[in-house]
DNA sequence: CTCTCGATGCGCT
DNA sequence: GCGCATCGAGAGA
């Protein structure tokens, strides 16, 4: 980015919080994507879901292993996985360097380059384009190819800054697919901004 | 609208 | 070899 203009993006402190407190806040934000011809995607977040570390069966980052890593590092950078053989999902790494947690990013509302997305998302109702994890990765051309990216400093996908969501405009939720204890199961982790 | 089910590749035990 | 932080098609109500 140049210096002098104003940066919008969201800062490495953002990230380096708690994995809730992040989920809920990044309701609102912008997830941008610059394709490789530098065509700019983007969409409003409106689903989120934090997971955590060792206290949280859920969170991949339950174990220590290679793919988990990531979740232990440094805030502010994408963990991207694939899941069911066939689709992708979008976290943001939060909590500091050292302290695993992420939030997956469920849902956008689109908001640039929406024709690009329907080419992407051949078949797919625009109100079904990026309502859910593996559709908004496919809308936004997101894969492995961009696991690890640092969305602070990167520039292919990153996260801008944008009006705050009303308190009363969120719903809280359990997290969708997870099993195990009741306590985990629980949780109010889920986060939805209901426009 | 709801429910069920198959697709499909890889991380992990 | 098992199971998955999912999706879309098809059937039924």
């Amino acid at each position: 980015m140049m210096a002098g203009l104003p940066d919008t993006r969201l800062l490495r402190d953002f990230y380096a919080r708690p994995s809730t407190t992040v989920a809920r806040e990044l309701l609102g934000q912008r997830l941008v994507r610059i394709l490789e011809h530098g065509q700019r995607l983007s969409g409003l977040i409106c689903e989120t879901e934090a997971y955590g570390g060792p206290d949280d069966e859920a969170s991949h980052a339950y174990r220590f292993t290679r793919r988990s890593a990531i979740m232990y590092g440094p805030p502010g950078h994408a963990y991207v996985y694939l899941i069911y053989g066939m689709h992708y999902c979008l976290n943001a790494v939060t909590e500091p360097d050292g302290i695993p947690g992420a939030v997956l990013i469920r849902a956008i509302l689109p908001q640039e380059n929406v024709e690009t997305m329907r080419t992407l998302r051949t078949g797919a109702a625009d109100a079904r384009l990026c309502d859910g994890p593996g559709k908004l990765c496919q809308a936004l051309s997101i894969t492995t190819l961009l696991n690890g990216r640092d969305l602070v400093t990167g520039e292919q996908l990153f996260i801008e800054k944008a009006a705050p969501v009303a308190a009363q405009d969120i719903v809280i939720t359990p997290r969708i697919g997870v099993r195990g204890n009741p306590e985990v199961r629980n949780r109010p982790w889920r986060f939805i901004w209901k426009r």
